[in-house]
DNA sequence: ACATCCATTATTTTT
DNA sequence: TAATGGATGT
């Protein structure tokens, strides 16, 4: 916007964005069309329908710049939200570059859940908890379900708390309250579940805490009941930006649209071609739906990528193709040229481990007229996480550095929440989850017994379970060196606590009475200011007379040493913190630790994890049908997960912004079973003219020789003939691509399995065979037929019982000599 | 109260 | 296979 067009500017826009609009805006450079439509169509609702990398984050937050910059909004009255604290983070930092300004205020930009949180506090009392209340991580919720379960009377072993923990995560999901739980719900949990969620509501209630399902809901429930409050912030907010909406769940969509009634000025930017998170709530409908919910939306497609070569981008687009419900983006690029997709089958996990270990090698040295690529550009996307260990196997045999995404998170880890119990106890003395977690952690002699003493004490007296304790020792109901630990444990926090909230000073006059925290009434003034120690002192000093450090310095196995580390970790991350409580507050909801050690390293990380990231080359192993897409997402959700593992598919294919490698192997060990895999129905849906197939270094060559580079020239070629578009067929054995594969493999003359003794079968000796007919199997050795079902048999193996296999994986037996090796 | 053994069961994960 | 958790034994 030059500033010539000033002067001819429609008078009907305020004179405040004309001003503004002669202010520079360097944000807008350098957008496209769309992206620029999006940034400046600022009021009404709008969705931003981003494909991947088509520089989403870009528009939105040039869309925020332009918001304040053109004096539409000033920050605090931008609502803009995000699903994970990184994006957050991201946004918040784009933002501040954007505007040439570190941004004061954006108070409100956050995810869901930090925002609501920030809001429950305000309005805490409205839901029957104090605003200091604590929020339950995923493990005091089981441990809590667990209690309740076990009170009721029902078995734990039959009904895991897990289960029932899923189960209220869903119903939450849902914005159901137990008093609005629809009937057809009543039978979950063996019909136990609405009364468990009750109580588990209550006890809740009890403890003052919430989980963090509680944090929309609670939300949703007080804007739904107080119109005042409601209305407050629909003031506030009169701006609201949400990413990646096609992720959003109910609670999530209602608390929107309360927000947004009225002013509408809603934009949510998202794709719902890459909503993978259907199984923890997310409703695609909320996408699909949005010109429904506000008719006056304005629909803007950014499709064209920035990140990926035509023929990677067409290779998604024939895949995500599959899907029915769908918004209908198709991805362009102005860059043409590069490297079509490869595909390649392996004999089995390892081989595939092996040879990408290879191929990330020969990548490093510079290969096929490529730039070498450093490891730190490449990343493996698994479909689950126990995929992984094939390659970290096989890269720590080669040295290849890898780093792993994903997952336990460094505040999940048993060390660090037992380190965080010790200080939620020292600031509240009656957390009793916390109190649960470490009264016999390093042990303290207070087993089941004791500490099922302290728990009837007291609640028969109404107190916390800290206090229990106390009139259990006092009572004689704890005696001997369990009460002598104890009492120390409970001395400990006292004077901890005493530590944390600074000197209590005597004072000679003008002294005032105070009642102190065990009740006592002391003549005392307590000095604000200095703590005695700062915080991080007072953490070290709790782990260590605690004993908790001693524990794990005792402890002889080999991850103690880690454990260590991590509580070192642990204080350190307090610096960022002015205190405790300030940390606590924000731990549960802040703290992806990801320390770098600047090393280059290849990237390990589920294909869901991946979401978001971008690499050169990427590398998408185990594509097989029931692993990729998953046989559990098929089974539990029918077409619906198949959709979703398209989806994902497509997820993964988009990462890539060079080189694309998709593999899959014909043997895996699936829970310790060898089990013979097919490849996946995607790998069909690929569009075979931006895909190169790479002749394996030998499905049969499995073992001894390295044959140098397995992707070498000579064995490349390409797919000629037509891949019919083809929905979901059982056999993608028969499949043109498969079968071609199948021919070239012969035509290249590969080798032999190292211990069979015959030539390899060709594709005619699959007629050979005849049910009862023995047949070697070089992973299953060796078994008799017992059916046969076009090209698969169904073969009763000596050693590994009865499997399905494709023949050609299969030799006669006579053939191989029929002899255990 | 603690150690050891056996049975069970296996996606995806943020907050 | 391998990790986990619960029950059993010392």
């Amino acid at each position: 916007m030059s500033s010539s067009d000033n002067n001819t500017l429609d008078p009907v826009i305020p004179l405040s964005q004309r001003a503004a609009a002669a202010r520079p805006m360097p944000y807008l450079d350098g957008l496209n069309d769309e992206q620029r439509k999006a940034v400046e169509k600022l009021d009404g609702p709008v969705l931003m329908l981003a494909g991947a990398g088509t520089g989403k984050t870009r528009a939105l937050t040039a869309r925020i710049a332009h918001l304040i910059s053109t004096g539409h909004a000033t920050p605090r009255n931008i609502l803009a939200v995000t699903f994970t604290n990184k994006a957050a983070r991201e946004m918040r930092e784009r933002v501040s570059a954007a505007l040439g300004d570190p941004t004061e205020g954006m108070a409100w930009l956050g995810t869901f859940h930090s925002i609501c949180v920030k809001l429950l506090r305000c309005h805490a009392e409205l839901v029957g908890l104090k605003s200091n209340f604590t929020i339950l991580d995923t493990d005091d919720q089981i441990r809590l379900l667990k209690q309740l379960i076990e009170a009721e009377g029902i078995d734990a072993k039959r009904w895991p708390p897990r289960m029932l923990a899923g189960i209220i995560d869903h119903w939450k999901n849902r914005a159901w309250r137990p008093d609005t739980l629809p009937a057809a719900e009543s039978g979950a949990f063996n019909g136990k579940g609405p009364k468990l969620y009750a109580l588990y509501q209550q006890r809740l209630a009890a403890l003052n805490a919430c989980d963090f399902g509680d944090l929309l809901l609670h939300m949703v429930a007080i804007f739904q009941a107080h119109d005042d409050v409601l209305q407050q912030y629909q003031r506030q907010f009169a701006y609201i930006l949400v990413d990646e909406y096609q992720d959003t769940n109910v609670a999530q969509y209602l608390w929107l649209r309360l927000l947004a009634q009225g002013h509408s000025n809603l934009c949510v930017v998202g794709d719902d071609d890459q909503s993978i998170y259907g199984w923890r709530g997310a409703e695609v409908g909320n996408i699909l739906r949005f010109q429904d919910d506000f008719p006056a939306a304005k629909v803007i497609k950014l499709e064209q990528n920035y990140r990926s070569t035509e023929h990677i981008l067409a290779a998604a687009t024939g895949i995500i193709a599959g899907n029915e419900k769908r918004l209908g983006k198709t991805l362009w690029t102005a860059a043409k040229g590069g490297e079509k997709l490869r595909l390649i089958g392996h004999w089995d996990g390892e081989e595939e481990a092996r040879w990408i270990g290879e191929e990330i090698e020969s990548l490093g040295q510079g290969t096929r007229g490529l730039d070498p690529v450093s490891p730190e550009n490449i990343a493996i996307l698994v479909r689950a996480s126990h995929q992984m260990r094939a390659f970290e196997d096989r890269f720590l045999t080669i040295g290849l550095p890898y780093r792993v995404i994903g997952g336990p998170r460094f505040y999940e880890r048993m060390e660090i929440r037992d380190a965080m119990a010790y200080f939620r106890l020292v600031i509240s003395p009656e957390d009793d989850l916390a109190f649960e977690r470490i009264v016999n952690t390093p042990k303290r002699g207070l087993g089941d017994k004791a500490q099922a003493t302290i728990h009837d004490i007291a609640r028969r007296h109404g107190v916390s379970l800290l206090q229990g304790a106390a009139i259990a020792i006092e009572d004689g109901k704890i005696k001997g060196k369990s009460a002598g630990e104890l009492a120390r444990l409970m001395s400990d926090l006292t004077r901890w606590n005493r530590m944390m909230r600074g000197p209590l000073v005597q004072v000679t006059s003008g002294s005032s009475a105070v009642i102190d925290e065990d009740g006592g009434l002391v003549i005392a003034e307590v000095e604000y200011g200095r703590p005695e120690v700062s915080h991080i002192e007072l953490a070290e000093t709790i782990l260590e007379e605690s004993g908790y450090t001693a524990m794990w310095q005792n402890d002889k196995t080999p991850e103690a040493p880690g454990r260590l580390e991590n509580l070192k970790e642990l204080v350190k991350a307090l610096e960022q913190f002015e205190n405790l409580q300030g940390f606590l507050e924000h731990v549960s909801l802040i703290m992806d630790n990801e320390q770098e050690d600047g090393q280059a390293k290849v990237t390990l990380m589920t294909l869901h994890a991946a979401k978001g990231l971008e690499y050169p080359v990427i590398f998408l192993p185990g594509w097989e049908d029931g692993l990729f897409p998953s046989q559990r997402a098929m089974d539990e959700e029918g077409i619906k997960g198949l959709e979703e593992e398209r989806r994902l598919a497509y997820v993964g294919i988009t990462r890539a912004e060079e080189l694309c490698t998709i593999s899959f192997a014909g043997n895996r060990r699936v829970y310790g079973q060898w089990q013979s895999q097919m490849p996946s129905r995607f790998i069909d849906e690929l569009p075979e003219a931006h895909v190169e197939v790479l002749t394996p270094s030998g499905l049969y060559g499995h073992q001894g020789q390295r044959m140098g580079h397995a992707a070498s020239p000579m064995a490349q070629m390409q797919i000629t003939s037509d891949l019919p578009t083809r929905a979901a067929q059982a056999d993608a054995y028969n499949s043109p691509g498969w079968r071609r594969l199948q021919a070239r493999q012969g035509q290249y003359g590969l080798s032999q399995p190292r211990d069979s003794k015959v030539a390899a079968v060709d594709s005619s000796a699959v007629v050979d065979f005849e049910i009862g007919a023995r047949v070697f199997h070089q992973k299953f050795g060796y078994g008799q037929i017992t059916a046969i079902e076009g090209d698969k048999l169904d073969v009763a193996f000596d050693k590994a019982g009865v499997k399905k296999v494709v023949a050609r994986f299969v030799v006669t037996a006579q053939s191989a000599g029929d002899q255990p090796f």
